[in-house]
DNA sequence: GTCTATAAAGCGATAGAC
DNA sequence: GTCTATCGCTTTATAGAC
Protein backbone atom coordinates (compact mmCIF):
# COMPACT_ATOMS: atom_id res chain seq x y z
CA UNK A 1 0.00 0.00 0.00
CA UNK A 2 1.16 3.17 -1.02
CA UNK A 3 1.37 6.44 0.96
CA UNK A 4 -0.54 9.12 -1.21
CA UNK A 5 2.53 11.43 -0.21
CA UNK A 6 1.61 14.54 0.25
CA UNK A 7 3.16 15.52 -3.47
CA UNK A 8 3.99 19.29 -3.43
CA UNK A 9 3.56 21.18 -6.11
CA UNK A 10 7.35 22.06 -7.34
CA UNK A 11 7.60 25.27 -6.48
CA UNK A 12 10.77 27.44 -7.53
CA UNK A 13 12.17 28.66 -4.11
CA UNK A 14 11.30 25.12 -2.21
CA UNK A 15 13.83 23.62 -4.96
CA UNK A 16 16.24 26.33 -4.31
CA UNK A 17 16.15 25.51 -0.48
CA UNK A 18 16.06 21.72 -1.56
CA UNK A 19 19.40 22.22 -4.08
CA UNK A 20 21.05 24.41 -1.40
CA UNK A 21 20.31 22.01 1.63
CA UNK A 22 21.81 19.50 -0.70
CA UNK A 23 24.66 20.97 -1.41
CA UNK A 24 25.35 21.65 2.51
CA UNK A 25 23.91 18.08 3.59
CA UNK A 26 26.59 15.82 1.22
CA UNK A 27 29.32 18.15 2.06
CA UNK A 28 29.14 19.10 5.75
CA UNK A 29 27.08 16.51 6.88
CA UNK A 30 23.42 16.57 8.88
CA UNK A 31 24.52 18.09 12.45
CA UNK A 32 27.12 20.78 11.08
CA UNK A 33 24.64 21.91 8.55
CA UNK A 34 22.13 24.69 9.82
CA UNK A 35 19.08 26.37 9.03
CA UNK A 36 20.51 29.43 8.17
CA UNK A 37 23.51 28.23 6.20
CA UNK A 38 20.73 26.50 3.95
CA UNK A 39 18.65 29.60 4.36
CA UNK A 40 21.51 31.66 2.89
CA UNK A 41 22.40 29.54 0.29
CA UNK A 42 19.01 29.20 -1.26
CA UNK A 43 18.71 33.20 -1.05
CA UNK A 44 15.25 32.66 1.19
CA UNK A 45 14.42 33.39 4.66
CA UNK A 46 14.40 30.52 7.44
CA UNK A 47 10.18 30.99 7.90
CA UNK A 48 10.50 30.01 3.93
CA UNK A 49 12.10 27.12 4.56
CA UNK A 50 9.34 25.80 7.78
CA UNK A 51 6.69 26.72 5.59
CA UNK A 52 7.50 24.14 2.92
CA UNK A 53 9.52 21.54 5.41
CA UNK A 54 8.34 20.46 8.55
CA UNK A 55 11.64 20.67 9.76
CA UNK A 56 15.23 19.83 9.79
CA UNK A 57 14.81 16.07 9.91
CA UNK A 58 11.76 17.01 7.41
CA UNK A 59 13.82 18.69 4.93
CA UNK A 60 16.92 15.79 5.04
CA UNK A 61 14.64 12.97 4.39
CA UNK A 62 13.16 15.23 1.36
CA UNK A 63 17.22 15.70 -0.07
CA UNK A 64 18.04 12.31 -0.12
CA UNK A 65 14.57 10.67 -1.29
CA UNK A 66 14.69 13.61 -4.23
CA UNK A 67 18.07 12.41 -5.01
CA UNK A 68 17.74 8.72 -4.70
CA UNK A 69 14.05 8.67 -6.25
CA UNK A 70 15.21 7.58 -9.24
CA UNK A 71 17.67 5.69 -10.85
CA UNK A 72 20.70 6.72 -9.14
CA UNK A 73 23.18 5.21 -10.72
CA UNK A 74 22.74 3.27 -14.09
CA UNK A 75 20.00 4.97 -16.27
CA UNK A 76 22.14 4.64 -19.44
CA UNK A 77 22.44 1.25 -20.81
CA UNK A 78 25.46 -1.35 -19.59
CA UNK A 79 27.51 -3.02 -22.43
CA UNK A 80 26.33 -5.76 -22.87
CA UNK A 81 28.29 -6.39 -26.43
CA UNK A 82 31.73 -7.77 -26.98
CA UNK A 83 33.42 -10.76 -24.86
CA UNK A 84 33.44 -11.30 -21.26
CA UNK A 85 37.34 -9.29 -20.68
CA UNK A 86 35.91 -6.23 -22.52
CA UNK A 87 31.84 -5.87 -20.83
CA UNK A 88 33.55 -6.73 -17.68
CA UNK A 89 36.01 -3.87 -17.69
CA UNK A 90 33.81 -1.34 -19.07
CA UNK A 91 31.05 -2.22 -16.44
CA UNK A 92 33.88 -2.21 -13.98
CA UNK A 93 35.38 1.34 -15.13
CA UNK A 94 31.56 3.00 -15.41
CA UNK A 95 30.86 1.30 -11.83
CA UNK A 96 34.03 2.96 -10.47
CA UNK A 97 32.98 6.83 -12.16
CA UNK A 98 29.98 6.14 -9.82
CA UNK A 99 30.80 5.16 -6.69
CA UNK A 100 33.99 7.97 -6.41
CA UNK A 101 32.21 10.80 -7.74
CA UNK A 102 31.98 13.22 -4.99
CA UNK A 103 28.07 13.57 -4.71
CA UNK A 104 28.08 9.67 -4.27
CA UNK A 105 30.88 9.75 -1.40
CA UNK A 106 28.67 12.41 0.17
CA UNK A 107 25.66 10.49 -0.18
CA UNK A 108 27.37 7.18 1.36
CA UNK A 109 28.86 9.28 4.41
CA UNK A 110 25.71 11.18 5.54
CA UNK A 111 23.29 7.88 4.96
CA UNK A 112 25.40 5.75 7.09
CA UNK A 113 25.98 8.24 9.78
CA UNK A 114 22.69 8.83 9.96
CA UNK A 115 21.16 5.55 9.01
CA UNK A 116 20.45 4.61 12.68
CA UNK A 117 17.91 7.47 13.17
CA UNK A 118 16.08 7.14 9.83
CA UNK A 119 16.67 3.91 8.48
CA UNK A 120 13.72 4.21 5.90
CA UNK A 121 16.95 6.66 3.85
CA UNK A 122 19.13 3.85 4.28
CA UNK A 123 16.90 2.01 2.38
CA UNK A 124 16.16 4.44 -0.16
CA UNK A 125 19.28 4.58 -0.65
CA UNK A 126 20.39 1.33 -1.49
CA UNK A 127 17.72 0.91 -3.57
CA UNK A 128 17.99 3.69 -5.76
CA UNK A 129 22.21 3.15 -5.67
CA UNK A 130 24.51 0.29 -4.58
CA UNK A 131 20.99 -2.12 -5.21
CA UNK A 132 20.33 -0.83 -8.32
CA UNK A 133 24.13 -1.05 -9.26
CA UNK A 134 24.38 -4.94 -8.43
CA UNK A 135 21.37 -5.19 -10.19
CA UNK A 136 22.76 -4.25 -13.64
CA UNK A 137 25.93 -6.43 -12.72
CA UNK A 138 24.18 -9.25 -11.96
CA UNK A 139 22.22 -8.90 -15.65
CA UNK A 140 25.59 -8.62 -17.34
CA UNK A 141 26.79 -12.07 -15.33
CA UNK A 142 23.83 -13.79 -16.32
CA UNK A 143 24.32 -12.31 -19.71
CA UNK A 144 27.26 -13.57 -20.08
CA UNK A 145 26.97 -16.62 -18.76
CA UNK A 146 24.07 -17.19 -20.94
CA UNK A 147 25.78 -16.82 -24.02
CA UNK A 148 28.22 -18.59 -22.73
CA UNK A 149 31.36 -16.64 -22.15
CA UNK A 150 31.21 -17.53 -18.53
CA UNK A 151 30.07 -20.28 -16.27
CA UNK A 152 28.57 -18.06 -13.20
CA UNK A 153 25.63 -20.61 -11.90
CA UNK A 154 25.03 -17.46 -9.20
CA UNK A 155 25.26 -14.19 -10.62
CA UNK A 156 24.30 -12.74 -7.59
CA UNK A 157 26.99 -13.95 -5.55
CA UNK A 158 29.89 -13.51 -9.23
CA UNK A 159 28.80 -9.70 -9.34
CA UNK A 160 28.75 -9.27 -5.82
CA UNK A 161 32.19 -10.88 -5.18
CA UNK A 162 32.95 -8.43 -8.16
CA UNK A 163 31.87 -5.10 -7.18
CA UNK A 164 33.47 -6.08 -3.37
CA UNK A 165 37.00 -6.89 -5.57
CA UNK A 166 36.51 -2.76 -7.07
CA UNK A 167 35.10 -1.76 -3.76
CA UNK A 168 37.90 -2.97 -1.36
CA UNK A 169 40.51 -0.83 0.07
CA UNK A 170 40.93 1.99 -2.43
CA UNK A 171 37.31 2.65 -2.28
CA UNK A 172 36.81 2.73 2.02
CA UNK A 173 40.45 4.74 1.87
CA UNK A 174 38.58 7.12 -0.50
CA UNK A 175 35.63 7.11 1.50
CA UNK A 176 37.53 8.29 4.42
CA UNK A 177 39.38 11.06 3.02
CA UNK A 178 42.61 9.25 2.94
CA UNK A 179 45.10 8.93 -0.26
CA UNK A 180 45.60 5.92 -2.70
CA UNK A 181 48.01 3.10 -1.27
CA UNK A 182 51.10 3.78 -2.70
CA UNK A 183 51.75 2.29 -6.22
CA UNK A 184 47.92 1.85 -6.43
CA UNK A 185 45.00 3.18 -8.42
CA UNK A 186 41.91 2.13 -9.32
CA UNK A 187 42.73 1.33 -13.04
CA UNK A 188 45.11 -1.46 -11.69
CA UNK A 189 42.15 -2.46 -9.07
CA UNK A 190 39.71 -3.07 -11.88
CA UNK A 191 42.24 -4.92 -14.00
CA UNK A 192 42.70 -7.43 -11.28
CA UNK A 193 39.06 -8.02 -10.77
CA UNK A 194 38.35 -8.48 -14.36
CA UNK A 195 40.95 -11.08 -14.39
CA UNK A 196 40.62 -12.95 -11.17
CA UNK A 197 36.67 -13.17 -11.89
CA UNK A 198 37.82 -14.50 -15.96
CA UNK A 199 40.30 -17.26 -13.92
CA UNK A 200 37.23 -18.14 -11.55
CA UNK A 201 34.62 -18.22 -13.71
CA UNK A 202 35.96 -18.11 -17.02
CA UNK A 203 35.33 -21.30 -20.04
CA UNK B 1 60.07 10.01 15.63
CA UNK B 2 57.75 9.40 17.95
CA UNK B 3 56.13 11.84 20.39
CA UNK B 4 56.20 11.91 23.70
CA UNK B 5 52.19 11.57 23.63
CA UNK B 6 51.54 12.82 27.17
CA UNK B 7 50.69 9.71 28.61
CA UNK B 8 48.40 10.81 31.17
CA UNK B 9 47.90 8.00 34.19
CA UNK B 10 44.59 6.27 34.10
CA UNK B 11 42.49 7.52 37.42
CA UNK B 12 39.41 5.95 37.74
CA UNK B 13 37.48 8.75 36.93
CA UNK B 14 38.84 9.55 33.36
CA UNK B 15 38.37 5.55 32.31
CA UNK B 16 34.77 6.14 33.67
CA UNK B 17 34.71 9.08 31.09
CA UNK B 18 36.32 7.54 28.57
CA UNK B 19 33.83 4.26 28.57
CA UNK B 20 30.84 6.34 28.62
CA UNK B 21 31.85 8.43 26.06
CA UNK B 22 32.78 5.50 23.79
CA UNK B 23 29.25 4.73 24.42
CA UNK B 24 27.48 7.67 23.33
CA UNK B 25 30.14 8.11 20.35
CA UNK B 26 29.69 4.94 19.19
CA UNK B 27 26.05 4.93 19.18
CA UNK B 28 24.57 8.45 18.41
CA UNK B 29 27.55 9.76 17.02
CA UNK B 30 29.84 12.54 17.13
CA UNK B 31 27.51 15.68 17.24
CA UNK B 32 24.53 14.45 19.26
CA UNK B 33 26.51 13.24 21.82
CA UNK B 34 26.27 16.37 24.68
CA UNK B 35 28.96 16.52 27.35
CA UNK B 36 25.76 16.62 29.69
CA UNK B 37 25.69 12.49 28.66
CA UNK B 38 28.61 11.97 29.08
CA UNK B 39 28.93 13.86 32.09
CA UNK B 40 25.63 11.60 33.71
CA UNK B 41 26.90 8.50 31.87
CA UNK B 42 30.25 8.31 33.95
CA UNK B 43 28.60 9.62 37.23
CA UNK B 44 30.66 12.86 37.19
CA UNK B 45 30.31 16.50 36.56
CA UNK B 46 31.00 18.37 33.38
CA UNK B 47 33.86 19.94 35.26
CA UNK B 48 35.48 16.72 35.55
CA UNK B 49 35.63 16.20 32.11
CA UNK B 50 37.17 19.25 31.28
CA UNK B 51 40.09 18.74 34.27
CA UNK B 52 41.30 15.97 32.09
CA UNK B 53 40.47 16.49 28.52
CA UNK B 54 40.89 19.69 26.69
CA UNK B 55 37.10 19.67 25.08
CA UNK B 56 35.36 17.46 22.98
CA UNK B 57 37.10 17.10 19.75
CA UNK B 58 39.95 15.88 22.39
CA UNK B 59 37.67 13.54 23.89
CA UNK B 60 36.51 11.94 20.52
CA UNK B 61 40.03 11.05 19.79
CA UNK B 62 41.16 9.77 23.13
CA UNK B 63 38.18 7.63 22.24
CA UNK B 64 39.10 6.42 18.87
CA UNK B 65 42.97 6.10 20.11
CA UNK B 66 42.32 4.18 22.91
CA UNK B 67 40.01 1.71 21.09
CA UNK B 68 42.68 1.67 17.87
CA UNK B 69 45.36 1.92 19.61
CA UNK B 70 45.83 -1.37 20.82
CA UNK B 71 45.44 -4.52 18.01
CA UNK B 72 42.12 -3.98 17.76
CA UNK B 73 42.12 -6.58 14.74
CA UNK B 74 45.03 -8.73 15.00
CA UNK B 75 47.19 -9.47 18.13
CA UNK B 76 46.28 -13.11 18.44
CA UNK B 77 47.65 -15.69 16.00
CA UNK B 78 46.65 -15.44 12.50
CA UNK B 79 45.96 -19.38 11.52
CA UNK B 80 49.04 -19.77 8.75
CA UNK B 81 49.22 -23.58 9.18
CA UNK B 82 46.89 -26.46 6.84
CA UNK B 83 45.85 -26.15 3.72
CA UNK B 84 45.11 -23.13 1.43
CA UNK B 85 41.50 -23.97 2.43
CA UNK B 86 41.46 -24.25 5.62
CA UNK B 87 43.35 -21.19 6.81
CA UNK B 88 41.63 -18.69 4.16
CA UNK B 89 38.52 -20.03 5.33
CA UNK B 90 39.70 -19.48 9.43
CA UNK B 91 41.29 -15.60 8.26
CA UNK B 92 37.86 -14.81 6.50
CA UNK B 93 35.71 -16.14 9.57
CA UNK B 94 37.81 -14.09 11.64
CA UNK B 95 37.99 -10.97 9.80
CA UNK B 96 34.70 -11.27 9.05
CA UNK B 97 33.36 -11.19 12.92
CA UNK B 98 35.65 -8.65 13.79
CA UNK B 99 33.98 -6.47 10.53
CA UNK B 100 30.62 -6.99 12.00
CA UNK B 101 31.45 -6.63 16.05
CA UNK B 102 28.70 -3.57 16.39
CA UNK B 103 31.13 -1.34 18.30
CA UNK B 104 33.39 -2.05 14.96
CA UNK B 105 30.38 -1.17 12.83
CA UNK B 106 29.63 2.03 14.81
CA UNK B 107 33.62 3.14 14.79
CA UNK B 108 33.06 2.88 11.06
CA UNK B 109 30.02 5.14 11.23
CA UNK B 110 31.32 8.28 13.21
CA UNK B 111 34.73 7.89 11.89
CA UNK B 112 33.53 8.37 8.63
CA UNK B 113 31.24 10.97 9.22
CA UNK B 114 34.23 12.79 11.09
CA UNK B 115 36.52 11.98 8.96
CA UNK B 116 36.17 15.43 6.63
CA UNK B 117 36.50 17.24 9.85
CA UNK B 118 39.13 15.30 11.37
CA UNK B 119 41.53 13.69 8.98
CA UNK B 120 44.09 12.23 11.08
CA UNK B 121 41.13 10.57 13.46
CA UNK B 122 40.57 8.93 9.65
CA UNK B 123 44.30 7.50 9.54
CA UNK B 124 44.44 6.36 12.90
CA UNK B 125 41.23 4.20 12.12
CA UNK B 126 42.27 3.15 9.24
CA UNK B 127 46.05 2.37 10.45
CA UNK B 128 44.82 0.47 13.78
CA UNK B 129 41.63 -1.53 12.61
CA UNK B 130 41.17 -2.38 8.48
CA UNK B 131 45.05 -1.85 7.80
CA UNK B 132 45.96 -4.39 10.46
CA UNK B 133 43.66 -6.67 9.13
CA UNK B 134 44.67 -6.44 5.85
CA UNK B 135 48.54 -6.36 7.02
CA UNK B 136 47.44 -9.87 8.78
CA UNK B 137 46.15 -10.68 5.66
CA UNK B 138 48.88 -9.98 2.99
CA UNK B 139 51.20 -11.78 5.38
CA UNK B 140 48.81 -14.99 4.74
CA UNK B 141 48.87 -14.79 1.23
CA UNK B 142 52.48 -14.35 1.29
CA UNK B 143 53.01 -17.79 3.53
CA UNK B 144 51.00 -19.78 1.44
CA UNK B 145 52.66 -18.90 -1.61
CA UNK B 146 55.80 -19.29 -0.05
CA UNK B 147 55.28 -22.56 1.23
CA UNK B 148 53.84 -23.23 -2.88
CA UNK B 149 49.93 -23.55 -1.82
CA UNK B 150 49.19 -20.33 -3.55
CA UNK B 151 51.03 -18.70 -6.73
CA UNK B 152 49.79 -14.89 -5.69
CA UNK B 153 52.97 -12.83 -7.42
CA UNK B 154 51.12 -9.72 -5.56
CA UNK B 155 49.71 -10.85 -2.02
CA UNK B 156 49.01 -7.15 -1.68
CA UNK B 157 46.46 -7.34 -4.29
CA UNK B 158 45.03 -10.89 -3.82
CA UNK B 159 44.55 -9.98 0.14
CA UNK B 160 42.56 -7.01 -0.96
CA UNK B 161 40.75 -8.82 -3.19
CA UNK B 162 39.68 -11.63 -0.72
CA UNK B 163 39.02 -8.95 1.80
CA UNK B 164 36.56 -7.01 -0.69
CA UNK B 165 34.89 -10.19 -1.29
CA UNK B 166 34.02 -9.92 2.09
CA UNK B 167 33.50 -6.69 2.81
CA UNK B 168 30.59 -6.68 -0.12
CA UNK B 169 26.52 -6.78 -0.06
CA UNK B 170 25.79 -7.96 3.57
CA UNK B 171 28.74 -5.76 5.12
CA UNK B 172 27.36 -2.41 3.26
CA UNK B 173 23.90 -3.70 3.99
CA UNK B 174 24.79 -3.98 7.83
CA UNK B 175 26.81 -0.56 7.95
CA UNK B 176 23.18 0.71 6.90
CA UNK B 177 21.66 -0.81 9.12
CA UNK B 178 19.60 -3.20 6.41
CA UNK B 179 19.21 -6.83 6.79
CA UNK B 180 20.64 -9.18 4.49
CA UNK B 181 19.17 -10.10 0.88
CA UNK B 182 16.82 -13.01 1.19
CA UNK B 183 18.35 -16.08 1.31
CA UNK B 184 21.95 -14.83 2.16
CA UNK B 185 24.46 -14.73 4.34
CA UNK B 186 27.89 -14.27 5.67
CA UNK B 187 29.02 -17.93 5.82
CA UNK B 188 28.16 -18.38 1.82
CA UNK B 189 30.07 -15.15 0.96
CA UNK B 190 33.04 -16.53 2.98
CA UNK B 191 32.71 -20.13 1.02
CA UNK B 192 32.08 -18.29 -2.15
CA UNK B 193 35.09 -16.01 -1.66
CA UNK B 194 37.36 -18.91 -0.74
CA UNK B 195 36.37 -21.11 -3.72
CA UNK B 196 37.42 -17.86 -5.91
CA UNK B 197 40.60 -17.39 -4.48
CA UNK B 198 41.48 -20.66 -5.12
CA UNK B 199 40.40 -20.58 -8.56
CA UNK B 200 42.17 -17.68 -9.21
CA UNK B 201 45.65 -17.88 -7.53
CA UNK B 202 44.96 -22.15 -6.86
CA UNK B 203 47.69 -24.00 -8.42
C1' DG C 1 4.17 32.47 0.74
C1' DT C 2 7.58 35.38 2.18
C1' DC C 3 9.80 38.44 5.01
C1' DT C 4 12.07 40.57 9.75
C1' DA C 5 12.60 39.89 14.36
C1' DT C 6 12.60 37.10 18.27
C1' DA C 7 11.65 33.48 21.24
C1' DA C 8 13.09 29.14 23.68
C1' DA C 9 16.22 25.70 24.37
C1' DG C 10 20.59 23.23 24.24
C1' DC C 11 25.23 23.43 23.68
C1' DG C 12 30.42 23.69 24.90
C1' DA C 13 33.11 25.68 28.08
C1' DT C 14 34.41 28.25 32.53
C1' DA C 15 34.46 30.48 37.43
C1' DG C 16 35.09 29.81 41.89
C1' DA C 17 34.43 27.16 46.21
C1' DC C 18 36.13 23.10 48.42
C1' DG D 1 40.52 16.86 41.18
C1' DT D 2 35.86 17.49 41.79
C1' DC D 3 31.83 19.85 42.48
C1' DT D 4 27.68 23.53 41.64
C1' DA D 5 26.24 27.19 39.13
C1' DT D 6 26.40 29.98 35.22
C1' DC D 7 28.04 32.36 31.08
C1' DG D 8 27.85 33.27 26.15
C1' DC D 9 26.86 31.55 21.98
C1' DT D 10 24.49 28.90 18.35
C1' DT D 11 20.67 26.45 17.01
C1' DT D 12 15.95 25.17 15.76
C1' DA D 13 11.69 26.95 15.38
C1' DT D 14 7.89 30.55 15.58
C1' DA D 15 5.07 35.31 15.67
C1' DG D 16 3.25 38.65 13.23
C1' DA D 17 3.37 42.06 9.44
C1' DC D 18 2.83 42.23 4.48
Amino acid sequence: MEMPRHQPRPSPKRGAVLDAAQACFLELGYAATSMDLVAAGAGVSKATIYAHFVGKEDLFSAVIHRRCGGDLWAAEAWPLEGGARVTLAAAATRLMELMTAPDTLGMYRVVIAEAARQPDLARAFWEAGPGQGKARLSAVFEELSRRGELNAPDPWAAADQFAGMLRAEIFHRTLLGLPNPEGRNAEATIAAAVETILRAYGR
